[in-house]
RNA sequence: GGGCGUGUGCCUGAGCGGCCAAAAGGGACGGACUGUAAAUCCGUUGGCUUAUGCCUUCGCAGGUUCGAAUCCUGCCGCGCCCA
């Protein structure tokens, strides 16, 4: 805006777009901030967010700082949470319809979802307007509707890579679902959005908010997208149920740990979505002649614990990382788990029975599994006999594969836990 | 509404009366090697208090058979074609 405080609009559009993978467009982006900034008016920046999600990763953290870029320049984030198209589901998931989520429900995933977010968004109300789109679209009739269907052809729809996806595999495409993209389209009228921010999945639905716009006489709202971050595997897109994600609510170790996990070619993407670190130093970090790929993703981790806790926190993570991995040592803080007294035969539990109910195997057939491929370590010692049982008297460590350690130790009837 | 086809383990996908807990690949997990990287190699991949044992799995429910993922009937889902 105005304020002799914010940069010319040159610098601003700069910031804006750092790591967009694509705006539509940024012609109109500028001349809505000039606009904005004669009018004195901040722009309304929508995102949406899945009110049935509310565990963020570093996926989520990349669109969040773009939002948050426009908030430091004055603007608003119009957060709307998708408590009525979760009724559907985003047929980008592809998966069957989801249920209905009550109310309660809704705003408990909402206060989870802000209390993460709040990580990176600045949460205060000036800045940040939080509506549901069930406050509109439960109140459309039929007719309503028809007239929203109206606006698109089947043609169109069908060009949306996931629909078009489907059809060509023969699966099946639900009517309902081609209401989807109109909702979170119609979202964007009623909240007279400028601009809005989506990952490349959301092109086509954002771009279809840009057409209902303008149909109901609005200026289209610009849209920004936001690259896909790749998952810790380095394959697919960072997601909760593809169990490749970092969690932005993690605890630091854990965080440090995926980090250092994903393939080194993954490492310039996360420097660029997930680091503030300017250009030529990550250049500098990603060139194996330059730096040890090894030493590269070590700040990578750390910078990304830093911003959801503290450095210190990240130097600690990274030190016991080293510790732990490098040095072969086992961690110093070793969680203590229980297990039931009841579970004892003469003082004795059978090791099977033992890694499952401390919770590192699923089934007692897949500890066996473990055990007979030498993957258990019981109180300093490689066991491989699968019938062991063992005494935990003295509070023995327990480890399972690298990463799965703990203390055992025994929990009597009325004890508390 | 009718005809044809299809439905298998986390996924893809073979099997078409016994040798099937079910080929193969992918993924995942474990081991070796490393930098908890990649590549490579090896092993495991339904459950069960400890098993040349039992139980549950091949859309669902019945049936035929000494015996069914495999045959029959009905139902359900999906696809294609016709209307």
């Amino acid at each position: 805006m105005n304020q002799p405080d914010q940069p010319d609009i040159d610098e601003q559009m700069r910031r804006l777009l750092q790591g967009v993978a694509h705006i539509y467009s940024e012609a109109e982006l500028r001349d809505r901030l000039i606009r904005a900034a004669r009018e004195r008016r901040p722009l309304r920046v929508k995102l949406g967010m899945d009110p049935t999600a509310p565990d963020l990763h570093l996926g989520h953290a990349v669109v969040l700082r773009m939002l948050r870029r426009f908030q430091d320049f004055g603007h608003r984030g119009v957060l709307i949470i998708g408590d009525f198209t979760a009724m559907i589901g985003d047929p980008t998931g592809k998966k069957k319809t989801r249920p209905v989520l009550a109310a309660a429900q809704v705003e408990e995933n909402a206060r989870t979802y802000l209390a993460q977010a709040g990580k990176i968004l600045d949460t205060s109300p000036e800045k940040l307007e939080i509506r549901r789109n069930s406050q509109w679209l439960s109140q459309m009739n039929f007719a309503d509707a028809l007239r929203l269907a109206q606006q698109m052809t089947v043609a169109r729809m069908l060009e949306r890579d996931t629909f078009h996806e489907r059809y060509a595999a023969g699966e099946a495409i639900y009517i309902h679902e081609f209401m989807y993209p109109l909702m979170q389209g119609w979202d964007s009228v009623m909240i007279q959005a400028d601009v809005e921010l989506g990952g490349t999945d959301q092109t086509f639905n954002n771009l279809l908010g840009r057409d209902l716009q303008q149909s109901r006489g609005q200026p289209p709202q610009i849209v920004m997208i936001a690259p896909l971050l790749a998952g810790t595997d380095g394959r697919e897109k960072m997601s909760k149920s593809l169990n490749n994600y970092v969690g932005v609510s993690e605890p630091p170790q854990q965080q440090f740990g995926k980090t250092m996990s994903i393939p080194d070619a993954l490492m310039e993407q996360w420097f660029r979505l997930c680091t503030p670190l300017p250009e030529d130093r990550i250049r500098s970090l990603v060139d194996p002649g330059l730096t040890h790929p090894r030493e590269a993703k070590e700040v990578l981790g750390r910078s990304i614990v830093e911003q959801f806790h503290s450095a210190a926190q990240a130097a600690a993570a990274a030190a016991e990382f080293r510790r732990r991995f490098a040095e072969g040592r086992l961690p110093d803080d070793l969680e203590m788990r229980f297990v039931d007294s009841g579970l004892l035969r003469s003082g004795r539990i059978g090791l099977l029975t033992l890694i499952k109910e401390v919770g590192f195997a699923a089934s007692t057939s897949e500890a066996r599994r473990l055990v007979e491929s030498g993957a258990v370590h019981f109180a300093g010692e490689k066991i491989i006999d699968p019938k062991l049982a063992v005494s935990l008297d003295e509070q023995p460590i327990l480890l399972v594969g690298k990463r799965r350690v703990c203390r055992v130790a025994i929990r009597s009837p009325g004890a508390l836990s």
